[in-house]
DNA sequence: TTGACTTTCAAATGAGCATTTGAAATATTA
DNA sequence: TAATATTTCAAATGCTCATTTGAAAGTCAA
C-alpha cells in the first residue's frame, strides 16, 4: 500500500500550504515555498493535487475541519441551557476559535473575502452559512416573537461583528508586529464576557423598543 | 504651463488606479489595465509616478482625502451637542462613508489589512489613528469617570466593529453579485439608528456593572 | 520658425512563477 | 528477483507582467 507514505507527504503539503496561504494569500504564495517548507520537490504539488488552485481549496477545507473540531459551534453548551448561556457558549467559542493561532481557516477566509479568488466561494458558502443560522435562531429566540425579521437580522450582524472584527484585527496586529498596538486584547475570556454583556444589553434595548420603532 | 494638461492625466490615472486597486488589490492589478482605463500608454505610470508602488500609495491617499471631505468624522454634529448625539453623528458618518460606493479608501484598506503589502502601513497609521481617538474620547465620556481603561477600550472596539464589519461585508456581497445574500442592509440610516441604539445600551450595561465587575 | 522642453508611444527586456517533462530512484507485486 | 507501478527530481517551458528604451509627437518661449 503506497497510500500510507504518500498520504503523509500530502498531509505535510496541506499543512505547509495552509501556513503559506495564510501568510501571503493565494496569489503571493509560491508553490516553490510551499514545497520547500514541506520538504518536497516543486513538482510535488502538481503530482499530488493537480494544481496550486486545487491545493488551495483542499488546504482550506482541511484547516476548517480541524478548527471546527477544536471549537464546536455551541461551545459545549447543551440545547437545554437558557438562551443567554447558549449565546455565551456560541460567542465564546467563536472568539476563541479566531484567537487560536493554530487556526488558519478564518484568516484565509478573511483574505478571500477582501479579494475573492472565486476558488473558495462555493466551499465557504456551504460551510459558513449553516453556522450563522444557529446564531440567527438564538438571537430570534432572545428577541422574542414580537421582533421583526429586520431587527433579528441587524442584531445578529452586530453581534457577530463584535466577535469577528476585533479578533481578526488582533491577529493582523500581532502578525505585523505593530508596536503602535500594544496587545489590544490580552484576556480572551474577559473580552468574550464583555461582548456577551454588551450583546445582551443591545438585544434588550431593541426588544423593548417594540417591533420596529 | 504644461502642468495643467499633465495634471489632468495624472488625475485620470489616480482615479483609474483607485478603481482597479479596489477591484483587484495591489498584486493582481496590472499597470496595463490601469493605463487602458485612463486612456494612457503603459509607460505613463512610470513616467508620472515612478512605479506601480508609488501610484498605489498616491492613489490611496487621494481616495482617502476625498472620502473624508465628503464625510467629516463628526458627522456635522457640533462639539456642544450632547454626547449621545455626537456618537450618533460619528457612527452615522462612518457607516455612510463605507457604504458610499464612490469611496475606495476603506475598501483598499481592508485588503491591505488582510494581506499587508507594507506599502500603506505608514500612510494608514498616520491617517486612521487620529480618527479613532475621537471615538475613544467620546466613549470614555459616555462611560463616565468610573470606567477602567480596559472597559473604554473594549467598548470602543465593539462599537467600531458594529459599524465597519457589516458595511464592508455588504460591499463585498454586492461586488460578488452574491445571490445568496439578498441586499442585507438596504436602509443605511435605519441600520445606523440600530447601531447607535445597540451601542448606547451596551455602554449603559458596562457602565452600570461598575469599574470592572 | 526654431530649438529646447515635455509627453506619448510601440516594441523590447528581463524577472518571477506555475506547470511539464522525462529520466532516475524507490516501492510493490508476483 | 524481475517486472511494474509509484514517487521524486532537476531542468526545461512558456506565460504574465513591470519596467526600460529610444524614437516620434506635441508644446512652449523667443
Amino acid at each position: 500500500m503506497a497510500t500510507t507514505k504518500s498520504d503523509a507527504k500530502k498531509e505535510k503539503l496541506l499543512a505547509a500550504a495552509g501556513d503559506v496561504f495564510m501568510e501571503k494569500g493565494f496569489r503571493d504564495a509560491t508553490v516553490a515555498e510551499i514545497c520547500a517548507r514541506a520538504g518536497a520537490n516543486v513538482s510535488a504539488v502538481n503530482y499530488h493535487f493537480g494544481s496550486k488552485e486545487a491545493l488551495y481549496q483542499e488546504s482550506w477545507r482541511h484547516s476548517f475541519q480541524q478548527s471546527l473540531q477544536a471549537y464546536p459551534v455551541d461551545g459545549g453548551i447543551g440545547e437545554t441551557a437558557p438562551a443567554e448561556e447558549r449565546l455565551r457558549g456560541q460567542l465564546t467559542a467563536l472568539i476563541q476559535r479566531i484567537a487560536d493561532e493554530n487556526n488558519k481557516d478564518f484568516f484565509i477566509a478573511q483574505m478571500e473575502l477582501a479579494k475573492p479568488s472565486g476558488l473558495l466561494q462555493e466551499v465557504m458558502r456551504t460551510e459558513l452559512i449553516p453556522m450563522r443560522q444557529q446564531t440567527l435562531a438564538l438571537v430570534r429566540e432572545l428577541l422574542g416573537p414580537e421582533a421583526s425579521e429586520q431587527q433579528v437580522h441587524y442584531c445578529e450582524i452586530s453581534i457577530i461583528s463584535m466577535c469577528v472584527h476585533p479578533m481578526v484585527m488582533q491577529r493582523i496586529a500581532k502578525r505585523t508586529r505593530d508596536k503602535g498596538m500594544p496587545a489590544m486584547i490580552d484576556d480572551i475570556n474577559g473580552f468574550a464576557d464583555h461582548v456577551v454583556k454588551f450583546a445582551l444589553a443591545g438585544i434588550d434595548a431593541i426588544r423593548s423598543e417594540g417591533s420596529k420603532a
